[in-house]
DNA sequence: TTGTCGCGGGG
DNA sequence: GTGTACGCGACAA
């Protein structure tokens, strides 16, 4: 019985070293823990009493006497739990499946019909925990403990494939990342069954000898792993990477997982005893979901974004990767090797943060690393807190049909600020639910509320650590890792009040509805303090303002402001400078340009980029739009009147007026649509000769005075530059020129954006032009956004 | 135009 | 035996 936040957060029992947790439903469970100091691994047999949460003990009565109170020496044996919670009988026994059965048979009594799984009395009857989570739970363990992200054994390896489809394509090359850092590359020595089949026991054999703890690469779950598996069940090879000999690749449900054989429906990931399988994809995406800076969650991508990749990256396309291998093989273990020694960077760069939650939450760190932090962390972490308080837990509940109201977001003005101030009130929701006690109202131990702020605090002191630590050091990077993770904790323990749909147990509408109001309450009175000092408003949203300050003023009157406002907000709520632009073009709600003081452009929102925009017409916008931001309308005029002439005179490579689609349709099935209707990207597959593609595939199109054309990236196809000028005049003028709509009159737009065949019957004065801003009248300027709950 | 749905990745 | 959100593109109405 424990009241103490610390051991809600972190459990209780100091085992250190933990990297792996196998647990069965008899009470077996095995754990593998390493000797930070030595490097040794050691395991250990252990034993736990497999339990269940009832809301009532009626379907074991039948038991009898093998039914009695905790400390009997009965077969199952009870415990009621206090406070009004639903979930109030903790009940074990030396066998889980046992016990299942028992309250399975008791319940189809009851309600005179079969029940076959426990999940089918439902959420709001029994809470059954995987056999790993039952023992982490009940023991206080947790992973890693006293340990270093540098201190686990770590292997990578990566599969290259004749193609995507384990039902057609072989593999004929892995690469491994081993532990130590060095690599080494297995291939097929020929192209049959049997060869396949050596391969696949030859990767089994290096990752038993090398005994990782750890098994990552950038789309395991989605990739190799499945792959693997197809082919080694297709050759009848067996397929052992645990570390338990005789037990092979298992399942277990995962939404992002891939479909599983039998029911497609069912989406499932792989497992294997003894290691944890991570998948950098994972980290990328949680890591993605705040920076928002990735240009896209491909390994390469992402390793070059991050500086990860050498700068003699060997590159291949993925569709040409057995073709280059067959006439130059050494081209391809290069690239293996890269891919490997990449994936092995950016698990140690992105994996900390779920590293971290390992020594938090009581699950496995595999599933911490591909959980959503609310369900996957903080459901957790509550239930194993109101389990060592001895307390009841409150069953899902559905909500009451109260719809969940979202942020505020204000757009004040359109056109064109100068001197523009980005202020934004650091972790907004969090702060609002410690200032105002805002938790969720079944949460009786206030629980959650007692977490944040632990976490709060906690990660403040990381932050302080991970600062005082040389840069580069093992220890500043593991403080980060913790900071980063607590801060992810954080963010999310608002989106577990407001998850809809029953899916989080401490589910409150109301109280995130309260969360939500007093913050758009707060970007109120901070907008409407900020004007009162001087300011010119130009957005807010959610948490943070755009605002422009008088010319006169220096950046010490503009933090001086933000200070101000800053003290007039509740203790705990801290405004802060977030940053100062020369110049903002304001476009539309979310959708705008910043021109740096260092000169550097940022264009955000769906108005401003766009996958499928041709390239000449966004190296047009970036540079109309930097003209603009320097007040210099004359060089707008001189950025349209150069990207027509050079349209006209093709001086536009057919990449540069290409666009971007993702095929939809099979050979066969346009084919069978096209005498109804032609389609752009298709005909010019057909008229570029290429008969045979595959469904999402990307390819570049554009258009031509007569049809459409293709531009094939690979094989550097002749630069024809047979597109219709005509047609990319009209669209410079009608989907990039038109973005700067609001920055100018209606007059100087048009005069700016001009045909430069019509003559006009004046000399434009360009420079007697300036941009304007456009104050939008107040009752126009608020809109709240409702984030629909989702059920 | 507006609403809905599905994707993001891997060879 | 699971569960992000968001921005974007494709498609249907």
């Amino acid at each position: 019985m424990s009241l103490n936040p610390d051991e809600w957060l972190w459990g209780w029992d100091p085992t250190p070293g933990i990297v792996s947790v196998w647990a069965e439903s008899d009470g077996r469970a095995i754990v593998w823990r390493r000797i930070g100091a030595t490097g040794a691994l050691i395991r250990e047999d252990d034993r736990f009493r497999p339990w269940l949460l009832l809301d009532r003990l009626d379907d074991l009565r039948h038991l009898g006497t093998e039914l009695a109170p905790e400390g009997a020496a009965s077969r199952v044996t009870w415990r009621e739990l206090d406070g009004p919670g639903a979930l109030r009988f903790l009940v074990s026994a030396a066998d889980g499946k046992a016990l299942a059965a028992a309250v399975l048979q008791g319940a189809s009594r009851r309600l005179d019909r079969e029940i076959r799984h426990l999940r089918d009395l439902g959420d709001e009857a029994v809470l059954s925990l995987a056999p790993e989570e039952q023992y982490l739970v009940a023991s206080g363990r947790t992973y890693f403990r006293d340990l270093a992200f540098d201190q686990l054994h770590r292997l990578q390896f990566d599969l290259e494939t004749t193609g995507l489809d384990p039902e057609r394509a072989r593999m004929f090359m892995v690469a491994v990342g081993h532990p130590s850092g060095a690599t080494e590359v297995l291939e097929a020595t020929g192209r049959g069954d049997e060869a396949e089949a050596d391969l696949i026991r030859r990767l089994a054999a290096v990752v038993a000898a090398a005994d990782p703890d750890v098994i990552e690469n950038h789309n395991l779950h989605g990739f190799d792993l499945p792959f693997l598996d197809r082919r080694a069940r297709k050759l009848g090879v067996r397929l052992v990477l645990g570390r338990i000999p005789h037990l092979g690749l298992r399942q277990r449900a995962a939404r992002r997982g891939v479909a599983g054989d039998g029911d497609s429906r069912r989406r499932i990931r792989f497992l294997v005893p003894g290691r944890e399988l991570i998948d950098t994809l994972d980290a990328v995406r949680q890591y993605d979901f705040s920076a928002r800076e990735l240009p896209g969650h491909g390994l390469k991508a992402v390793a070059r974004h991050l500086g990860l990749a050498k700068a003699d990256r060997e590159l291949v396309p993925g569709h040409l990767i057995y073709q280059v291998y067959r006439d130059d093989p050494d081209r391809i273990r290069r690239y293996a090797t890269a891919d490997v020694e990449e994936v092995a960077g950016l698990a140690r760069v992105l994996g900390g943060a779920a590293f971290a939650l390992a020594t938090m939450a009581p699950r496995r760190y595999e599933r911490l690393a591909d959980a959503g932090p609310a369900t996957g962390v903080i459901d957790p972490l509550l239930v194993r807190a109101y389990l060592r308080a001895g307390a009841a837990l409150p069953a899902h509940q559905p909500g009451d049909g109260t719809v969940h109201s979202g942020a505020a977001l204000h757009l004040f003005a359109t056109g064109v600020a100068h001197r523009v101030v980005k202020a934004d009130v650091a972790s907004l929701y969090p702060s609002l639910m410690r200032a105002y006690r805002i938790g969720p109202a079944r949460d009786r131990l206030g629980a959650l509320l007692a977490l944040v702020d632990r976490l709060v605090e906690r990660r403040l002191a990381a932050k302080a650590s991970a600062r005082a630590a040389p840069p580069g050091s093992a220890e500043r990077y593991t403080h980060e890792a913790m900071s980063a993770a607590m801060k992810l904790v954080v963010n999310s323990a608002y989106g577990y009040m407001a998850a809809g749909g029953g899916l989080t147990r401490f589910a409150d509408v109301h109280a995130a509805n309260e969360v939500t109001r007093r913050g758009r309450e707060m970007l109120d009175f901070m907008c409407r303090a900020l004007a009162a000092r001087g300011v010119t408003l130009l957005e807010a949203d959610t948490d943070g303002v755009y605002f422009a300050v008088p010319d006169i003023w220096t950046e010490t009157d503009e933090r001086r402001v933000v200070a101000e406002v800053g003290a007039l907000l509740p203790p705990l709520v801290q405004l802060e400078f977030e940053g100062r632009y020369a110049a903002m073009l304001s476009h539309e709600p979310k959708n705008y340009a910043l021109l740096g003081i260092d000169g550097k452009l940022v264009l955000r929102g769906v108005a401003f980029r766009s996958s499928r925009a041709e390239p000449f017409g966004e190296a047009f916008l970036r540079r109309a739009i930097g003209r603009l931001l320097r007040g210099d309308i004359q060089g707008v005029r001189d950025a349209y009147l150069d990207a027509v002439s050079m349209l006209r005179r093709r001086e536009y490579s057919t990449h540069d007026v290409s666009s971007r689609v993702r095929l939809t349709k099979s050979p066969a099935a346009y084919q069978a649509s096209r005498a109804i209707r032609r389609e752009l990207s298709y005909e010019a597959l057909l008229s570029a000769g290429r008969t045979r593609w595959r469904v999402g595939e990307k390819v570049r199109i554009y258009r031509t005075r007569t049809g459409s054309g293709l531009v094939d990236e690979q094989d550097q196809a002749p630069d024809r530059r047979d597109y219709d000028v005509d047609h990319y005049g009209r669209v410079l003028r009608a989907n990039f020129a038109v973005r700067l709509i609001r920055a100018l009159s209606p007059d100087d737009f048009g005069v700016v954006f001009a045909d430069p065949d019509q003559p006009s019957l004046f000399t434009p004065a360009f420079d007697a032009m300036h941009p304007v801003l456009n104050a939008l009248p107040s009752p126009g300027v608020y809109r709240t956004i409702d984030h629909a709950q989702r059920g």
